[in-house]
Formats: C-alpha cells, sequence, structure tokens
DNA sequence: TGGACTATGTTAATAGTGTAACAAATTATT
DNA sequence: AATAATTTGTTACACTATTAACATAGTCCA
C-alpha cells in the first residue's frame, strides 16, 4: 500500500487507540505482538488493524506478528510528526478542570499549555499547573496554538469560537452542545455527552444485543 | 419506509441532536421547520435529515415543513419509551463531579439518580443533589438502571464493570482509557478523550481541509 | 535442514453512510 | 382558479468502512 495515499478517517482515529496500548505492552516488556492479540485488547477486528497498519507499509513479519518496539517508535513519529502539539482549552468550569487535572501527557505527546475563563474568582488562579487567563485577552495572548478545547456554556461557544478563529486556531475540540459555524479550512470534532448519554439509551432500549 | 425496519446507528445517534434543537426551535415560538434550516442549526446536510426522518414515516407535508410541536412530540416517545431513563455514575473524580453538576434534564429526560466512589471521604457527601455511596455496596444497592457512566480510573475499569454485569446494568459509557470485555449482549459506548483530542491534532496537522 | 505452523498483507465481497436529483404533493400567489 | 414556488419522501449512486478468506513468506522446532 502506497504511503503517501490518503488515511481513511476511521483509520486515523484509531491510530492514538493503538498507540496507547503498544505504549501499555512495551511497558509490560512485550516485544512482538500479534494483531491477534492486540484485536482482544483494543477490541477492533484483527483484519482491521492489519488493514490500518498497512496504509503506512509493511510494519510487521509473516508468521511472526509485529515488533512492538519498532511499531511504537513508527507511530510516536506519525501522530507527532516532529513537535509535540500545545493545545489550549477554553472555559474552566466542571469539565474545564477536569482536562486541565487530567494527565493527557502520559502516554502521548499533549499538552495543555493554556487556559481562559471570564470569571474573575478563576482569573489568575493555577489548575493543574496551568495559570488561567483573562478570555478578554485571548486574541491578544493566544500564539502558537493549532487546536484548542471548549468547554464553555453553550451561549458563549460561537463567539469563543470567533475569537479561536482572529488568533488562528485551525481545529476545535467543541464539548458544548451548540453547533458552532467555521470556515470550511477549520476543522472541528463534537462531543455531545447528553447525545452520547441519550443515544447509548435508546440504544439499549430499543435494539438489545443478542447474547452469543 | 417501514417503521418497523431497524433504524440504522448513524442515525440513530443523530436523534437526541434533533431533539434538542427542535426543543430550541419550540421555545423560540417557531411553529414550523424545513429540513434546510434545520440543516442549518444541526450542521447536518437536508438530504440526510429528511432521510432519517423518513424511517420513522412521512412525518413532513410536502411543500410545508415539519410542525414543530408534532414532530418534538414523536422524537419525545420515540426517544423516552415511555419512562425516563435513570442513569447511574460510577467514580467521583474530576470528570464524574462535572457529569453530576451537569444538569442533563434541562431538555432531556435523562437524570444520574446514583453515584459511587470508593474514597471515604467522597462517600456520604451530596454532589449536584446526588447522595454519594460506597462503590463497594454496589452490587447490593443499584437497582432499575439500566445504563452507566463510567469515570473511574483506568485500572479500575474492568473489575467496576463485572461488578456493574451483576447487578443487571444492559450499557455502559466508558469514560476510561481502558477496553472493557463484556459480554454480547452488553453495549458499550467509548469516549476517549485522549483519543479523540490526539486524532484531530492528527488530522490538522495532517490533512489541513480546504477553504471553500 | 525440512516440514509444520503462524500471521501478514491484500483481494474481493459485503455492509453501511451520505447526498444529489427529482417526481409528487402541498402551499402560496396572482 | 390557475400558476408558480416550495419542500417532502425516495430513488439511485457514490463513497467509506468492515471483514472473511487466502496466497505468500517467514518462523519455529525437531
Amino acid at each position: 500500500m502506497d504511503i503517501n495515499s490518503k488515511i481513511p478517517q476511521a483509520t486515523a482515529k484509531r491510530l492514538p487507540l493503538y498507540y496507547r496500548f503498544l505504549n501499555n505492552l512495551h511497558i509490560q516488556g512485550k516485544t512482538r505482538v500479534s494483531s491477534k492479540e492486540l484485536s482482544e485488547a483494543v477490541k477492533v477486528d484483527s483484519a482491521t488493524i492489519r488493514r490500518d497498519f498497512s496504509y503506512f507499509g509493511a510494519l510487521g513479519r509473516k508468521g511472526y506478528g509485529y515488533n512492538v518496539e519498532y511499531l511504537l517508535e513508527f507511530f510516536h513519529k506519525t501522530l507527532n510528526q516532529d513537535t509535540a502539539s500545545n493545545v489550549a482549552l477554553i472555559g474552566v468550569g466542571n469539565l474545564g478542570t477536569a482536562f486541565l487535572h487530567y494527565n493527557f501527557s502520559k502516554s502521548n505527546d499533549i499538552k495543555i499549555t493554556k487556559a481562559y475563563d471570564a470569571n474573575p474568582d478563576v482569573i489568575g488562579t493555577e489548575v493543574g499547573h496551568v495559570k488561567i487567563e483573562d478570555i478578554a485577552q485571548l486574541e491578544e495572548t493566544l500564539d502558537d496554538i493549532d487546536v484548542a478545547i471548549l468547554t464553555v456554556p453553550g451561549q458563549a461557544a460561537q463567539p469563543v469560537t470567533d475569537k479561536l478563529l482572529k488568533a488562528g486556531v485551525k481545529g476545535i475540540l467543541n464539548f458544548t452542545p451548540a453547533r458552532i459555524t467555521v470556515p470550511a479550512e477549520i476543522r472541528v470534532h463534537h462531543i455531545d455527552l447528553t447525545v452520547e448519554l441519550q443515544s447509548l439509551i435508546y440504544f439499549v432500549e430499543h435494539y438489545p444485543l443478542d447474547k452469543k
């Protein structure tokens, strides 16, 4: 498979998952792993895993499997290009605070380096080793940040988004219930907690799964 | 379209979204809406919306659109069957606390009615109007709960899951980085915050979107 | 070294999702 | 009342994703 061809969206979404589990295996001291073993750990079909890997060339060896360290190193390079990515968080409410305490960088190379809020009681304090800045100063102080996490109240989502775009942000992880409007070249991923919960309930009540 | 045929997963995931926006329209006093208008609000193609609705029969009128109140009532019945769903939350850390404070029931009929933790300092306290119970008593006290939100540390995910299954839980919304093992008839939805963030960064750095 | 075994990488079949296009039906307008 | 405008519901197609199956090539063990 040609390494220059585009990686399918579904595959790209699984890469960080593979990366994390490979890290676990490495820490456990495992040196090799088969697609079948990895499949059981990440709950993704083994053929899908092999197909996903094959987009990046022949990473394994027939009859052997994959070398954990080699694969890990490969994905490390692939996922993080060269530099670690800095992320900003906007809205230090309950959810925002949870993210600041959450240690993203444990087995990944992501760090929230800037955080903003509108509440004067919060501005200037430190949450999870990040100093909270005034959202009013966002456009002037946000620099060199490609991706922002949006955890503001729904009605603030669009105005804050507009500010983020002016500051040059290219991707937004939107946790608000609001659907934000952005130019075509900006990526937005939505995680709508109510929708997730409600659709799970819908599935459970309407489509009970069959026992094996 | 036959109402008895199975609703596609992708459609079912959008239903709660439609429901919320119809609620907004209703509150704004709008009595009718077209698929095109709704499309702009929820950022879903209008043809997709019409197709989604058509799985439930002919809900609209040609040349007119959809009656907001009728549609709202219909989805209310569809999403909530008859009874409001009670949900349990396991793990009152930063993220769990955020959910307890989050008001799911605002325009939905979902409520977290039970919450558990292992920390003695937290057990017995009240967070967001829910009394925190001891996770050691989970199997004995969890009753009539179909769906649980899992916000425990990764290493606790599997043992807690096993307890939930014994207590009769049918669906789990898993926020831990761990992939849990469950019988075939149990539904699990994963929301992996690190994966979401990392894959967004990957897309932004590797596949910049084209300007319109 | 030789033969049994293993597990990849890929092909081909299948399933699932999204959307452009349009006939049909209804509403709105003159 | 006749015509223009609107908007649905559905068909048809394109695209994306999943997975079973297997030839191939390397591994492992006696």
